[in-house]
DNA sequence: TTAGTGTATGTCAGACTTGACATGACCGCA
DNA sequence: TGCGGTCATGTCAAGTCTGACATACACTAA
């Protein structure tokens, strides 16, 4: 399965630049590690200019200070769906969530 | 929240926590659920337009057919990674899928 | 130093998601 | 009428993700 590839990415810990000697990992898993990582970026842009901590902004989403961490790190265990829920948390529209997904650069 | 809208929402499967309390927590969770439901309208849309059938875009993307109708139903076991894979497996560019999420309509 | 605040990292049981399968409904066609 | 192709829905073992916790680190102030 395509997950089992997945999972020895993840095992190195994002290795995105250069996967070239990895096997193909597939051009839509690029992509989706990508969007990832521009989530994760926005979201501690999003969190500092509230001026909120890690637990501050755990505590709003019924989640944990670890996880936010995480979150921030673009560690692999965080879902979509969770760089999501947190970016809502901040209090971003669709509008400014589907931009930071595109990769673009942040306004603020 | 708008009742007709809650009550469609828990047809398709969807139970919004209501307290009173967690009225912001809904409010994030409301807004998670349309655009997973506007990635899987969009999801349906660029399989056809590829001229797929769900057996076929399954097959690219290493899952079922089961799973990529449950996907454009809007199921609620469906995540967002599952569904930003399903839209890249239709070639869809991350702009593409940005868009979709914030909910604009169909232009392409 | 010690204390306080904020962040990072590892671990894990329990909750959730997944692919696969079975099965049924629908449609167009011979 | 049956057949082949497509899609929908339910189930479940196996796999993944999550919140919580413990702990460590960095920095600041007393």
């Amino acid at each position: 399965m395509d997950r089992a590839k997945k999972k020895k990415l993840e095992q190195r810990g994002w290795t995105v630049g250069d996967a070239a000697d990895f096997l193909e990992l597939s051009e839509t898993e690029l992509r989706l590690v990508e969007m990832k990582l521009s989530l994760s970026a926005r979201l501690r842009k999003a969190r500092e200019k509230k001026r909120l901590t890690q637990a501050e902004l755990a505590d709003r989403m019924g989640s944990s200070q670890s996880r936010v961490a995480k979150m921030e790190a673009g560690d692999p265990s965080v879902s979509l769906d969770l760089l999501v829920q947190g970016l809502l948390a901040t209090g971003a529209s669709k509008r400014e969530i589907a931009s930071a997904l595109a990769g673009k650069k942040t306004a603020a």
